[in-house]
RNA sequence: GGCCCCAUCGUCUAGUGGCCCAGGACGCUUGGUUCUCAACCAAGAAACACCGGUUCAACUCCGGUUGGGGCCGCCA
């Protein structure tokens, strides 16, 4: 082999997103499929920014799209490259094809098309263009052309079947006469998607395209544009969709749909790659847990679904979860903070070891990082807010109530300082507990005075975060609700 | 409506003709642990859309039906 068709061969992948939005998960999966494709085979992944819509291109989504992949841990090889710096390519391009009369200038009127297309439609046709300007003369569109008549430019077809083997599908086959003159290019300046993709893909030597389902009707556009331009035809690979519960395409009705979202959310990237990449891949073994890394060694388009996925958010979240127990503390502690209020005084050091135990006594019950703000409200409250029913344990009467809050006043006022460690308090509280029986009769209140809710961490380990005076205080506030 | 794609538990899926009266995971239910919640452990309910063919044998192959979805832009 010679160092050219090496070179040929290689394995060239791309996403192509138009900042329009912001990064939607079903292009994230989509540019993870390509990365990990990519990874596998020891390929190129290139990031390529398709802003040919300048009406509905924003810069800020340029960046959000780049600063969510990067956050996913997705990295490019190249890029990102942005369409509308490449704008000279497609005019060669564009006159080319329209030199060899194989593309046309069209001087129709969006209404008179439209009209048209009601009247196929209407009649159960496929709305397809007429071929109206389809041979105009040279001179005609000349003239009409200086004369400043909007035009636009469609790519001439001839009826042909088109057919491409989907890497995933097999065997796709169309007709062409059902697509009829397609539009490439509003002007020699401003090329429409299908044309630019065909440009950019050949120019960027993409090998193989992955992107999703919803591209399949594109695709014999794009072969009638690669031949018309005598450019070789890279494989197709299209990817099943993420759907919402009533398996229609995935949209914000359904849910949020932008990584950022799911990242401000504190969900974590770990959860993330790995729930997307099971909507329509699997390894074909029980393991269901996989780091990017391990995925770029797994990862083939043979195992790739068919089918669309509906995306699962219960799922998410067990995931999530189990990523969040995974974290190392400190890391945890650190990913948490943006969630809870800045802690009072006693310097960064001190601040970082209350925020360690705070979030340490929740881990187990983070499902998102989010949650920790409710999760561990009571420890940032100076009074706290909640009913005298809470208080009371099964058919506890207020006598008894009261007996425990005072029973546990005394026990903990013993306890000094120095001691107020979770084991002490444990040793003097369960022995006590014990001899109830029933701990709930000590417990449940005191994780009701200390916590003010009905669903809490532990009593005691509460206790020793908070520290002896404010426990104290807090048992007596209890007290003070019971007469 | 036209064209195209798809079809295993509620959901994500394993299954490439016999190993499957269908396996795993999430969710759900029940029990255990337990002051509550979570976590954890154990158990359970839960699916091959339908009809024909091919074959000794079909969830697996073929055809059709039904159902679902995608696309039909001077958006990408």
């Amino acid at each position: 082999m010679s160092i050219a068709e090496a070179k040929s061969k290689e394995i060239r992948v791309r996403i192509a997103p138009s900042p329009t939005g912001f990064l939607h998960v079903g292009t994230a999966r989509a540019a993870l499929f390509n990365y990990l494709f990519a990874k596998h085979e020891s390929g190129k992944f290139i990031l390529r920014i398709e802003d040919t819509d300048l009406e509905r291109s924003s810069p800020k989504f340029e960046k959000d799209i780049i600063e969510s992949l990067k956050w996913l841990g997705i990295a490019w090889d190249e890029g990102p490259s942005r369409q509308s710096d490449r704008i000279e390519i497609y005019t060669k391009y564009l006159k080319t094809l329209l030199k060899e009369n194989k593309a046309y200038y069209c001087f129709c009127s969006e209404e008179e098309l439209e009209a048209v297309r009601q009247d196929q439609l209407s009649r159960g046709l496929a709305p397809r263009y007429n071929g109206k300007c389809r041979s105009l003369t040279e001179t005609e569109i000349k003239k009409r052309l200086t004369e400043g008549e909007s035009a636009i430019i469609r790519f001439k077809t001839h009826g042909e079947k088109v057919s491409f083997n989907d890497l995933i599908r097999g065997k796709i086959e169309f007709d062409t006469s059902l697509i009829g003159d397609f539009t490439i290019a509003k002007d020699l300046t401003t090329p429409l998607y299908n044309f630019a993709v065909v440009v950019d893909d050949f120019e960027m030597k993409i090998s193989h395209i992955i992107r999703g389902e919803d591209h399949i009707p594109n695709t014999p556009k794009q072969i009638l544009i690669q031949q018309a331009l005598g450019l070789p035809q890279p494989q197709y690979a299209h990817l099943p969709l993420i759907l919402g519960p009533d398996r229609s395409k995935l949209s914000k009705r359904h849910a949020a749909v932008s990584v950022a979202n799911y990242r401000e959310e504190g969900y974590l990237p770990e959860a993330l790659i790995n729930f997307m990449v099971f909507l329509g891949w699997n390894p074909g073994t029980d393991q269901e847990i996989y780091s990017l890394t391990a995925l770029s060694q797994e990862f083939t388009l043979e195992k790739v679904q068919k089918s669309g996925a509906v995306f699962n958010l219960k799922r998410l979240d067990y995931l999530n979860g189990f990523y969040i127990r995974q974290k190392p503390l400190d890391e945890l502690t650190e990913l948490c903070r943006p969630y809870l209020p800045a802690s009072p005084a006693g310097g960064p050091k001190a601040e970082k070891d209350f925020l360690k135990k705070v979030v340490g006594l929740h881990q187990e019950r983070l499902k998102k990082l989010s949650e920790i703000t409710e999760l561990a409200d009571f420890f940032f409250q100076d009074k706290l807010n909640y009913d005298k029913e809470l208080l009371r344990w099964k058919d506890a009467d207020d006598q008894k109530m009261a007996e425990s809050l005072d029973n546990l006043d005394n026990l903990l006022s013993e306890i000094s300082e120095r001691n107020w460690a979770k084991e002490n308090l444990e040793k003097v509280l369960m022995a006590r507990a014990e001899k109830i029986k029933d701990r709930g009769y000590l417990l449940w209140p005191l994780r009701v005075a200390l916590a003010g809710k009905k669903a809490s961490a532990g009593p005691i380990e509460i206790a020793a975060i908070l520290g002896k005076e404010k426990t104290l205080t807090r048992l007596k506030e209890a007290r003070a609700l019971i007469v």
